[in-house]
DNA sequence: ATGATTAATTAGTTTTTCTAATGATGGCGT
DNA sequence: ACGCCATCATTAGAAAAACTAATTAATCAT
């Protein structure tokens, strides 16, 4: 029984294969390359006498791989607690890294977590991005809570119901004149560009295949990292697009943007996971978000 | 907050310069030099960016020090839970690995723990030494348990009071008639041979200086890493000794040794360390050695 | 002061770990 | 079946990291 024989990098690079379900994402997410990965993991496996990883496609884990994954899970939650406990002991001022999707960014998570900010010490730390991934930024252990869709808790952490984000499917008027003459329908969609957040963002392509039965790459579609560009591009003609009530609600009113499809408005859940460390902080700040999103939010489907 | 950034390697070297209190020593317990110590504390020290070791004779560990030794700690807990998983999933053999001071080896022990070792599946692993340090093999985990003279518990750990080992002071009649003619004195303990079992023996140290003022090295004193050839060279007149009564009350009953001192006899308190986990098989094996014990050794002081 | 003890530093070597390129394998569509 | 694409494995060589051995510096007791 050799102590602190485990090298938790290669534990780390069998976690990014196991989460990625691929040794190329794996190595991409890591920067470095699918080959030191690939010999990280074989590193690992000599280690242990066994294999730890079933190689099908996707990747998984096996038994055994499970065990040591949950060890390591174990081991990043104790680093995080590690941290916390350090920016307590030196600076006062405690980090919190979360991640939280654009919208939210661009709408209502300012001023939820504003009055925090300014009471207590604290360094804000966003990871900006898709819904659907800013759960995996806090399941490694990279941000201490996030904004998410799913609604399954991370063991460990906490999960809070906010409230549904409903997005609209707006064009101006020009953009209208110009693509949809003839109405929203499967030939005209054809034709008018959409805009997409990103490649995960896939409120977008599921609207398009359950009403229209068009798969992602058969309609010209944009991609924008940014909220409030989304809605930019859209006034200018350029493209339709989904945004939250939030961001098109004064200019629906104005009539610069207009409702396509006012029956199919799309409502997608929040949740508000925390790690349960964090002490006193993290405490405030879930309380605050919980409060102010029930606020702000539809709650009802 | 990049996560696993914790090389674990550092922080070994750290915990063991601060447990040997030194930097050479703890080069010496890790099988490297003291360079590859004094490199391995100060790359720790330049990513957290301050001083993790006060620099006195011996050397301390700073506040930040002492946190980042306290999250070491409970990854080594992690770590041998997890081989102790490990052990349950693949073998069904488990691996124990005690820390056991020879004395109580050579006695009662062995009968202790036999009744588990034949009906459960296990494995001994038998670290021997002196039951002051085996409560240091058992703090670094190297053990899951261990046989010390030390009450207090390790943090995460129970301590168990077994009772007194009595040690007698005893010579063969030969062996009187040629140092002791003029009885245990001052002056003939200077000329007297006496045994140790090992330099961390501190037993004879103690009752030398306790009764007769004499320091170390101004008496001659064999050194015998073996209870049983200590009795074997105290039989053939080669030199007194202080041993366990199991081990010499035969010979005391036979004449063929003698007690010194029959009115300073040593008493010895013994106590069982065990890390809570290991389950079930720990339980048992806790239950019999202090059941046992109970039995055989004096509980009185 | 002097010598002994201990840690820090340095230079050079060894070991480890990476990248880049290539090879092997398996599923998939034609 | 055939090639084609996607994916992981393997290899050689380059780069980086970690180590040893030797030296220097600092501290302490004599």
């Amino acid at each position: 029984m050799d102590l602190s024989q485990i090298d938790y990098k290669l534990l780390k690079a069998l976690d990014a294969v196991v989460m990625e379900q691929s040794f190329e994402r794996a190595a991409k997410r890591l920067f470095i390359t699918q080959s030191a990965i690939s010999q990280r993991i074989k590193t690992l496996e000599k280690q242990f006498g066994e294999p730890l990883l079933i190689r099908s496609t996707p990747p998984e884990s096996s038994p055994l791989g499970r065990i040591l994954l949950g060890h390591y899970q174990r081991v990043m939650q104790l680093e995080m607690e590690l941290n916390q406990q350090l920016d307590l002991q030196t600076n006062q001022a405690q980090t919190l890294p979360l991640a939280v999707n654009a919208d939210s960014l661009a709408s209502w998570l300012i001023t939820a977590v504003s009055p925090i900010i300014q009471q207590q010490n604290v360094q804000l730390n966003l990871f900006v991005q898709d819904e659907s991934t800013t759960w995996e930024r806090m399941r490694s252990g990279e941000a201490l809570a996030c904004l998410t869709s799913k609604a399954k808790a991370i063991s460990g952490s906490d999960s809070h119901f906010l409230g549904y984000m409903e997005y609209v499917c707006v064009a101006s008027p020009g953009f209208i004149k110009r693509f949809f003459k003839e109405g929203v329908n499967r030939d005209s969609l054809q034709h008018a560009p959409a805009i997409s957040f990103d490649q995960h963002d896939d409120m977008h392509v599921a609207f398009m295949r359950e009403h229209f039965q068009l798969q992602m790459g058969h309609y010209p579609c944009h991609t924008i990292r940014s909220s409030e560009a989304f809605v930019d591009l859209t006034l200018a003609s350029g493209a339709y697009s989904f945004n939250t009530t939030f961001s098109v609600d004064q200019h629906l009113q104005s009539g610069r943007l207009v409702d396509l499809l006012p029956e199919q408005r799309v409502r997608v859940p929040l949740y508000w996971h925390c790690w349960q460390l964090g002490g006193e902080l993290m405490k405030q700040l879930t309380a605050h978000v919980v409060d102010y999103s029930h606020q702000v939010l539809k709650q009802k489907r």
